[in-house]
RNA sequence: CGGGGUGUGGCGCAGUUGGUAGCGCACCUGGUUUGGGACCAGGGGGUCGCUGGUUCGAGUCCAGUCACCCCGACCA
């Protein structure tokens, strides 16, 4: 078995020089280079907004694929509402406009026409929307809207209704997957007779993320809620799963929202309760977006490329070929066909890449690049021995393998795999986790540490505000298991019954 | 919206005191190669972001304008 990464720098040296931005040098450098090289995404003519490659895209059909399942599996359908939101709805719920309203695009004319002078085409004046139109940020209010029809009764309850969709943020600064101005997301929105459905319901939902990212990202998160000043506009409490990214900074990968009655009083969506009267009903609302490629990148990825989660990668296998002639590929071809149908049949995905116009070396860091879970090579020397060569992508270790362990040995590898990454990214995560007790040290904490820092705070918004002004730090949550303890805030010195979650956040 | 930067073949860049555009990668053809991003030979491709000005002559100087990137404030 050879370490490559024992001897990293040399290995580097001749290997991927130039490549990618080292993480150590530039941190967001070396994730926007990922994102490229990988061919995840690339920005478009549009600024802020960008283009979503095939091997970028496949990652995202895979989580939608499971996501979905969870999301069925726990009782919602499917449906889709429009991308066009009249401006009027927006004003129904104070919050919710109030928390959107400065990064909305808004639809003004439905007609172009040939500009006088012959260049081009121009926005036709005479065709200005009597009421404009806003691109949903969010569907909350063209969802409650539609729900005022649906819902009569306590037997039309509770609806339980996610939509794939995109939304858009005019947002000042953008960065690949973490914040574009139109992205790809689900959100998932609900109504319940009663409040303590709808908190469940929130709170299954923030369940359902947690798992998915844990176990199928292999992202370690905190469950938690909000702060007031951190809570989803027209929300009672926010729900979070909040994930540590490699440079200490932390990423919100998901949200689940119990709204109480705000939207249903703002839309008026009334419901007959068996009793006979007339009552308000009580909803979530729960989202996960393309962000979430971009803490897949920050939670495992190297200076090498990206790595992906067995359960995530478009395919978890890539077979190279090697030869020199064509007696040789013949010889070689045959065996790495038997090998993939081998493995198929095992249940694993697999790519050959046989093309004769890139060398195998090419591949080896295209693939590394791509980060591929395994991948194969055979060769000539190979066929001989009835082995091949097996590389990891996580470890970079290489080793052989007899042809007929292979389909249970890659299982192996891709489980652990799996488990690997979780295991590591969940030992990084546990020791940047610390608790800090003093003013001092906490600016301090902030700024040479970074991390999860447990502190107390004493609940107040002025607090909070003060506190990141002064450090940048934010309160990423409240986690829900947080023990109770008596403590002094961080800052103010009054009393505060637990500590908070403080980082900095993306 | 403030600060900084950049616009030159597909990508990354060079271009001196103004003289009619070049390099690397990529691409195409042929050959040799193929176990960690091969090599040789030949080839194609750019009205230099846009508009105007100065000049015999502008990638270069001047004015304006647009776009994008980075750093802040705002946000998933």
């Amino acid at each position: 078995m050879r370490l490559f990464n024992k001897s990293q720098t040399l290995y580097q040296r001749y290997n991927m020089a130039n490549v990618l931005t080292s993480k150590d040098k530039d941190y967001a450098q070396w994730y926007n280079d990922l994102v490229i090289k990988a061919d995840l995404a690339e920005n478009s003519a549009v600024r802020g907004s960008m283009v979503i490659k095939p091997y970028g895209y496949a990652i995202w059909e895979k989580m939608q694929a499971e996501l979905d399942r969870m999301f069925k599996e726990t009782g919602h359908v499917n449906a889709y509402f429009p991308l066009f939101i009249p401006k009027s709805f927006f004003s129904k719920e104070a919050a919710h406009v109030e928390g959107f309203a400065k990064e909305c695009a808004v639809v003004t004319h439905y007609r172009l026409k040939n500009d006088e002078n012959g260049k081009g085409v121009v926005v036709d004046p005479d065709a200005k929307l009597e009421e404009e139109l806003i691109v949903r940020p969010t569907s909350e209010t063209i969802i409650w809207d539609t729900y005022r029809k649906w819902i009569q009764s306590y037997r039309d309850l509770p609806l339980l209704i996610n939509q794939w969709a995109n939304v858009v943020r005019w947002e000042m600064r953008t960065r690949l997957f973490l914040r574009t101005a139109e992205f790809l997301w689900q959100e998932g929105h609900t109504a319940h007779a009663t409040s303590k459905e709808a908190i469940e319901e929130a709170e299954r939902m923030l369940g359902v993320y947690a798992e998915f990212l844990e176990n199928f990202m292999a992202i370690p998160v905190l469950r938690g809620v909000k702060s007031e000043s951190e809570r989803f506009a027209g929300a009672v409490e926010t729900y979070c799963v909040e994930a540590l990214m490699q440079d200490g900074k932390a990423l919100q990968a998901g949200t689940s929202h119990y709204l109480g009655q705000n939207f249903a009083k703002a839309f008026d969506v009334k419901f007959a309760t068996k009793e006979g009267t007339n009552e308000f009903v009580w909803a979530t609302s729960w989202g996960v977006s393309t962000r979430l490629i971009g803490a897949l990148i920050m939670t495992h990825s190297d200076n090498n490329g990206l790595v992906l989660p067995p359960k995530l990668a478009p395919y978890q296998v890539v077979i190279v070929p090697i030869y020199r002639k064509d007696e040789e590929f013949e010889k070689v071809n045959a065996t790495a066909l038997e090998i993939q149908t081998t493995l198929r049949k095992a249940g694993i995905s697999v790519h050959y890449d046989h093309r004769d116009t890139y060398k195998p070396g090419w591949k080896f860091n295209e693939y590394e690049l791509k980060g591929v879970p395994v991948r194969i090579a055979i060769g000539p020397r190979d066929l001989e021995k009835n082995q091949v060569e097996m590389a990891r992508r996580d470890t970079l270790e290489k080793s052989f393998v007899g042809i007929d362990a292979l389909p249970n040995t890659v299982l192996e590898v891709l489980e652990n795999m799996q488990k690997s990454l979780f295991d590591k990214a969940l030992e990084r995560t546990r020791q940047n986790t610390y608790s800090v007790d003093t003013w001092e040290a906490f600016q301090d904490a902030v700024k040479n540490r970074g991390g999860f820092i447990k502190a107390h705070w004493d609940g107040t918004a002025e607090t909070e505000k003060i506190i990141k002004d002064k450090t940048k730090a934010t309160i990423r949550c409240i986690e829900l298991d947080a023990p109770d303890e008596e403590g002094l805030c961080v800052f103010s010195g009054k009393p505060s019954k637990r500590r908070v979650i403080f980082a900095k956040a993306y």
